[in-house]
DNA sequence: TTGTACGCGTTATCAT
DNA sequence: ATGATAACGCGTACAA
């Protein structure tokens, strides 16, 4: 490593190397044309200060971290351009971190604030049931947003969180498809054992059922194949082609995310089933693909853009001082596309 | 920050700071009681190393950065794990960075290189031609990757590239349409003052119907329009529309990326035009959404995990010493679905 | 096998 | 307005 530090520009300059760090930084106590000059050094010679020195030696940073699981997933990748704007709405930078699905997501935070000197972290989308976290380890303020499940080693006043209520609209959607007269209502829902987003939109459906005097029948229940990836369309397409081998009669199929729809399309569209002249079919997310399927994907939309709004100002709520941790539940509302069909 | 360090840690074991930095980064000459002790007392403080500091005192790291403009591009995400597979394989770990629209990636690359000490950086999709690159103040190996366009400021034995023949490709494309009986060829390209990927499938689209006799329409070619996000769905259906109304007859459509396909069929579909049927549509890429639409979409698919491999094969063979810089191309292929019809 | 001391490149503090 | 110098937390040569 033979490039250039601060100290050989500090050299080249013949002023210290406090007058450089204060040219770099934008500090007030400098005479304008030294900073000119040692900008143009700087300039001139590639100069690029180290980011792992400057880190270690500042006090805090103005940088949130956003950690998400996977990259797979479109409503979140949504997500993360709407964060970073509001983020940077407040004079932040966004650091944003993948992280693995073997990994834990609060070990990276953690290591992170060390790190980087974070003043708040945003997890994205991740699940926090039924394991015992560190979360209380973490000194800077976070927030779980699109979270389907809480922590329960850590008390509600700790943290903040964003959300939609996914029982409920798992609720609405289904009673909007009884509404349409559907009573033999199919679900593609999590994996069995899981028990977040999915179950909890599926613990919705079975309600609607109850309220409205269907009784529930678990043959018309399918749940994600543990060997394909996650909510992808592939899942969808297999989940629903097993399923339509068994020859279950239904009206009208609730995928708990437009990914799993679009891959249900694709499957009814193989076996000549035709949406929504023979089955009615629902998504639940509202990610952008949905609106150019064919036919258009009627689904239950996140507020998107309400959710990243709320994360980032709760978050910076509690960093600025004013402000206590908050739990948000964001309205979800259905979009009405073409994949429903009125059978009263 | 009141977190603990090692010398916290080196205090409470009753040893040196250095036994504890051998305990944690596993050097031999420790003896294993005390390395145990000391593992034992890390994990009871919850003490968590420093990367900042780390990063500042190492050498180098076992680090590969792959720097990527965007994030909608599903193409580039499906390469994103298949390049972390190939990377981990040799032993390294990858550091995934997003750059902006507005940012430039070799500066970031240039901050990276100094702050982690990286061994190697892929550029993910990047486009390098018409701008005056730093490219060559990058001390450690380069590769571009799937890059429709390659720098002109740098000479080619000092980076290497892996891509796909964007003008042969795009000539393959074209002349299996004509060799369906296809003669109104529609093309959805890039934008118009764009010289990367998009222009170069173009000029093969171009040659193609020379080739085979047919005079190029110039009513025939559509430009992503600039106001939407470059090779979206909606970019594809807008164009799509507009081009519609235009009332242009045409029996085929190549758009030079599924996405921007797969908003075509969406305006066909509500034009009450059917695919194949009466206009018959062809991607380029192959993403998993292709698979799934309805119709399934005919498209050239970029061989993404040869095109991986070859990209961390390459970056390692120069690392490791043994190798020069190389500069692949890959061959696509053709891959028959259901969005193309015979006319003869 | 273990500990001491120095340096990585920067910013912050305190003089001047 | 500017410069010297002490941290920041860690790895490692060198000494023990």
């Amino acid at each position: 490593m033979n490039s250039v530090n601060i100290r050989d520009i500090a050299r080249m300059c013949g002023v210290g190397v406090s007058t450089v760090s204060r040219a770099i930084n934008n500090h007030p106590d400098i005479n304008p044309e030294t900073k000119e000059k040692i900008l143009q050094c700087i300039a001139d010679n590639n100069y690029i200060p180290n980011n792992s020195a400057r880190n270690l030696k500042r006090q805090e940073s103005r940088v949130i971290a956003v950690l998400i699981k996977g990259l797979t997933n479109t409503f979140l990748i949504e997500m993360i351009q709407l964060l970073e704007k509001e983020i940077k709405r407040h004079g932040y930078a966004m650091a944003l971190e993948r992280v693995h699905f073997d990994q834990d997501e609060v070990d990276i935070a953690l290591e992170l604030v060390k790190e980087k000197r974070l003043r708040g972290i945003i997890f994205l989308g991740g699940d926090f049931e039924n394991r015992v976290s560190k979360l209380k380890e973490l000194d800077v303020p976070f927030i779980l947003s699109t979270a389907g499940s809480q922590p329960e080693d850590i008390s509600e006043d700790e943290y903040s969180s964003v959300s939609v209520a996914d029982m409920e609209e798992g609720y609405k959607m289904t009673e909007y498809l009884i509404k349409n007269g559907h009573k033999r209502i199919a679900m593609i829902s999590a994996k069995t054992d899981d028990e977040s987003i999915g179950k909890l939109r599926l613990r919705g459906y079975k309600k609607a059922l109850e309220d409205n005097g269907i009784t529930f029948d678990p043959e018309l229940v399918m749940f994600m194949r543990p060997d394909i990836e996650d909510y992808s369309m592939e899942n969808g397409y297999e989940v629903t082609k097993q399923f339509l081998a068994k020859k279950v009669p239904f009206t009208a199929l609730f995928a708990v995310s437009d990914t799993l729809a679009l891959g249900a399309i694709r499957a009814f569209y193989e076996a000549g089933i035709k949406v929504p002249d023979d089955v009615s079919l629902v998504g639940f997310d509202g990610v952008e693909a949905g609106k150019f399927s064919c036919p258009a994907l009627t689904t239950m939309g996140q507020p998107v853009k309400e959710m990243a709004k709320e994360t980032v100002d709760i978050l910076f709520g509690i960093i600025d001082g004013h402000g206590a941790h908050k739990h948000k539940i964001c309205q979800a509302h259905l979009v009405e596309r073409e994949s429903v069909r009125k059978l009263n």
